[in-house]
RNA sequence: GGCGCCAUAGCCAAGUGGUAAGGCAGAGCUCUGCAAAAGCUUUACCCCCAGUUCGAGUCUGGGUGGCGCCUCCA
């Protein structure tokens, strides 16, 4: 079944066709490092994580670029306010921003180009641009002649004649129109800069992507994503930008994720109720964070409380429960065959997997269908008798599945030092001599310690809390 | 003013016009020495009003209530 994916540009789900088979160019615009990451950011980073991860489970060889805007305006206000330079801000942030992701187990991009490395690029871009007449230089400005362009505004439809210019930030006179945008900015005094043919200066925000876009991937790319809010003016300006140089479209499929809301409100600063990941990860895991972040679909809104990581923190269990019963039937199960109806289940649910996935990555569904198996599972697992082989086709199928979503930790063999191993063993003893006050004692002992004791039909099992 | 999005059980969340998935929480039961885990059972007049249709959560129109973007916020 063929993967379909809404395309922001068409509004519609359309069949995916690579520009080459096989292959598939993916660009996602990364965060400008002026800060930690927030769940907001989060949100972009593991779905995209998650697209990439199934393209190529999916067979597809992916050149996954995700950019770090390392130098613009807040870098400048916060290496004030640090008493450092931009390029000292960008070292930490990109530090922390590798550090969160790899805690949230995003895995890395193919590329992390950087803005500063990428100057000459960036400069010839717009060199391009000026001398086909689609920008002018001002006063040590150059700006996008937004008029030349007819199609500008089609990825947001937005209708240039329709926008209300200069609402929120207040209209630059040197533009000749208003809706023009910067495409290089002149430096002011002290600020970081590097020379142009319109003198000292830095890259407006734009064309980062554009320039980087175009020498990573090529003038065509298959899959340009980002937040829904990067739509306009962000990523129409790109496609202004990228089209009028090489006078290709940009990109065959554009991807918008929706909104984190903290407790039904909208994330900001004046709210002061900003979620930082690399604070968030001190409490809760990974695995939690991705399973909440997958539980709606990507581009709908999401709403982060208490109560919704609770219900991601014990729906993951159920999932976690049974895999740990699973693994520990292992042991005293039989050879043979794997049962038929195991076989049946599997399949079923790989199936169920991914055409929930095919349709636009719908993760919720992809996780329901994880359930499936686990309804499938935890009946199977309470059988008397049960094959090796069956066991192992339903932890196979489990992996398959989390190699897209990255929802469970990976359980090394886990050894219980003596003294636990002691008391388990003594608890045992006690339970067969019926002395079932001594065998709850050492039990309340464990689950001080965090180790949970569970006894089944098939032997004692414990893992921690 | 323009362009859009959303509304499904206590909560979260899917849903190609054909009697409403899944998860969490709650209740009851089974298993268990007691628990835990697991299993079984149980919970929906799909925001409102019209319309199209044999049939509407799904399509159309109109409301109501949330929300986003409109030049550097994912």
């Amino acid at each position: 079944m063929a993967l379909k994916i809404y395309n922001t540009m068409t509004r519609a789900k359309e069949e995916f066709k690579p520009l080459e088979p096989g292959k598939v160019k993916m660009y996602v615009c990364g965060p400008t490092v002026y800060d930690y990451i927030h769940i907001g950011n989060a949100r972009p980073i593991i779905f995209f994580d998650v697209v990439r991860r199934y393209l190529e489970s999916a067979g597809y060889d992916v050149n996954y670029v995700v950019n770090f805007t390392d130098v613009d305006d807040k870098l400048i206000k916060r290496a004030a306010q640090m008493g450092t330079t931009v390029p000292e801000v960008a070292e930490t942030f990109i530090g922390k921003f590798y550090e969160d992701t790899e805690g949230l187990g995003v895995r890395k991009a193919t590329l992390n180009p950087r803005v500063t490395e990428n100057i000459d690029e960036i400069v010839a871009f717009i060199e391009g641009l000026v001398s086909k007449g689609y920008a002018y230089e001002n006063g040590g400005d150059v700006y996008f002649r937004t008029t030349k362009f007819a199609e500008y505004g089609k990825l947001s439809h937005q209708n240039l004649e329709e926008l209300q210019f200069g609402i929120r930030v207040e209209v630059d006179d040197r533009k000749e129109n208003p809706q023009d945008f910067v495409l290089w900015k002149g430096a002011k005094p002290g600020e970081i800069s590097w020379a142009s043919p319109w003198g000292e200066g830095r890259p407006g925000w734009h064309i980062e992507c554009s320039a980087m876009a175009r020498k990573y991937l090529g003038e065509t790319i298959d899959i340009h994503g980002g937040g829904q809010d990067l739509q306009f003016p962000h990523h129409e300006c790109e496609i202004a930008q990228s089209e009028c140089l090489t006078g290709h479209p940009m990109a065959n499929y554009w991807m918008h994720n929706g909104y984190i809301n903290i407790n039904n409100e909208k994330m900001s600063k004046s709210l002061g109720n900003g979620v930082n990941v690399n604070q968030l990860l001190k409490t809760i895991s990974p695995q939690v964070i991705r399973y909440f972040m997958l539980s709606a679909h990507y581009r709908n809104p999401l709403n982060f409380s208490e109560e919704a990581v609770e219900q991601a923190k014990n729906g993951l269990a159920r999932i976690e429960n049974c895999i740990a019963n699973l693994k520990h039937r292992l042991a005293n199960a039989t050879e043979g065959e794997a049962s038929e109806e195991i076989v049946h289940a599997a399949a079923e649910v790989q199936k169920q997997f991914e055409q929930k996935m095919n349709d636009d990555f719908n993760t919720p569904d992809a996780i329901t269908a994880v359930f499936e198996l686990v309804n499938a599972a935890n009946p199977y697992a309470q059988q008397e008798k049960v094959t090796k082989r069956s066991l192992e086709l339903l932890l196979e199928q489990f992996e398959a599945m989390d190699r897209v979503l990255g929802i469970l930790a990976q359980q090394e063999e886990e050894l219980l030092d003596e003294e636990i191993e002691r008391l388990i063993v003594e608890r045992t003893e006690a339970r067969k001599a019926k002395q079932w006050a001594r065998a709850d004692e050492i039990r309340d002992l464990l689950t001080e310690q965090g180790i949970l004791l569970e006894d089944t039909a098939q032997g004692i099992r414990w893992r921690r809390k």
